[in-house]
DNA sequence: ATCAATTTTGGAGTCACTTAAAAATTGCGT
DNA sequence: ACGCAATTTTTAAGTGACTCCAAAATTGAT
């Protein structure tokens, strides 16, 4: 069954609002634009933007789902003979070669992230997204070892590859946000993340272990550079 | 200076206001009590309550602070010899063992889990504190091993640490809402635990590896109890 | 052209939260 | 005990996100 002309029109005006409503966030700020003031430049009433969008907040993650679903893809199409963690290391290269925006690593997502840190609101829904993206990772590796509804390890393992390519994400949207020119962080991050994902499979030891005697910290060079 | 008269009684003042919010939060649900309720039992004025509490999330997690507080502490205090996931792990260990609250895990801590998931608000504000705790475990391990302020292990060990961590509570609050008893709760967090840490030190591994012939995924022994 | 289903809109309301200024309370010096 | 200055509380008015409901407009099929 195609797509009528009714769905169709919906559709369209679904993303003229999303589309208008990002450009003023990105101008302006989000917590500067009012959601009656995208309603107006989009030319339909506030009710019709609700009726689309649960919050205001939605307006600005509408290409959300994207994100969530990148777990049960790479992790069902990991290779043969690759482990969980081999395949998201390599998707995440993978991304960084290609300037994917899908781990938020690409050229001018530094305005996105500046327009997200502006904002609490805003930040904490990002914040729940990535918890959602834990969670699929952890549902897509239970089904990859057809693992039991409450086995642990999954969550586990999820949890701890979604922290990876989280402090990777977040490092580079400082490093440019302090201005750093793009290769060159994409270089630091490639080198950041070979530590990261060595570090998520090879565990972090005793990492800063203290001295017997001394009092004074031990670094190892097991996880340390 | 001793607490003056004017300070005691601010004092008393916010906590009688967080101390009725909280009864009539557990009672009726977060969603279901306005802020203006809240200022009626505590008989005060709705902006007095603002005046103490930036937002009505901050009335239900006063005691949030504690939270935060606790990398910094753990990770100062560990003992001679021992490593930063060791002292976490002892930590908790020993919040189980006495019954402490401070990692959400003791008796009673089951209607506010189920309080904070009843509300989306309330879901996402705690998100956002666990984040928190997250950074506060990458500022001190930082400290712990006089990192360069721009040296990405103690954040990617402060997040793979909380990642643990997170886990583990929230398989408590989980098995805890269902019913189940505290001391077998309790019992089994123990073991998960041990597993969890484990694979903290030593890693992922090659988890959920997919066989080159059959494309039937290998469970390791490596991580897998 | 007509009718039923769907989409959009208008209007009224709730609630969290802000701002500014008046009013009440308190600590302190005399 | 009294009055003054600082602090705290309240009052009042408003903003903005979001909900609910019913009326109006649009659309697809007949």
């Amino acid at each position: 069954m195609e797509e009528g002309l009714r769905e169709r029109k919906k559709r369209e005006t679904r993303q003229r609002i999303a589309d208008i409503a990002m450009g003023l966030f990105l101008q302006r700020g989000f917590d500067n634009v009012t959601v009656a003031e995208v309603a107006r430049a989009a030319d339909v009433s506030v009710n019709t933007v609700f009726n689309y969008f649960q919050t205001k907040e939605d307006l600005f993650l509408d290409r959300s789902d994207e994100v969530e679903s990148l777990p049960r893809r790479v992790i069902e199409e990991r290779r043969p003979g690759e482990s969980a963690v081999q395949a998201v290391r390599r998707d995440f290269f993978d991304a960084l070669d290609t300037g994917d925006w899908r781990y938020g690593i690409h050229e001018g997502s530094d305005l996105f992230a500046r327009r997200v840190r502006e904002s609490q609101s805003l930040s904490a829904r990002l914040t729940v997204l990535d918890y959602n993206r834990e969670e699929q990772f952890a549902r897509a590796l239970a089904d990859a070892v057809d693992a039991d509804p409450d086995d642990l390890t999954p969550w586990l393992v999820a949890a701890q590859m979604n922290s990876v390519l989280r402090t990777l994400t977040r490092r580079f949207t400082i490093r440019r946000m302090a201005g750093e020119d793009m290769d060159r962080v994409v270089e630091g991050i490639r080198l950041d993340a070979t530590l990261a994902f060595d570090q998520l499979e090879y565990g972090v030891g005793d990492y800063a272990r203290r001295q017997a005697d001394t009092g004074t910290p031990v670094v190892t060079d097991r996880v340390q550079t």
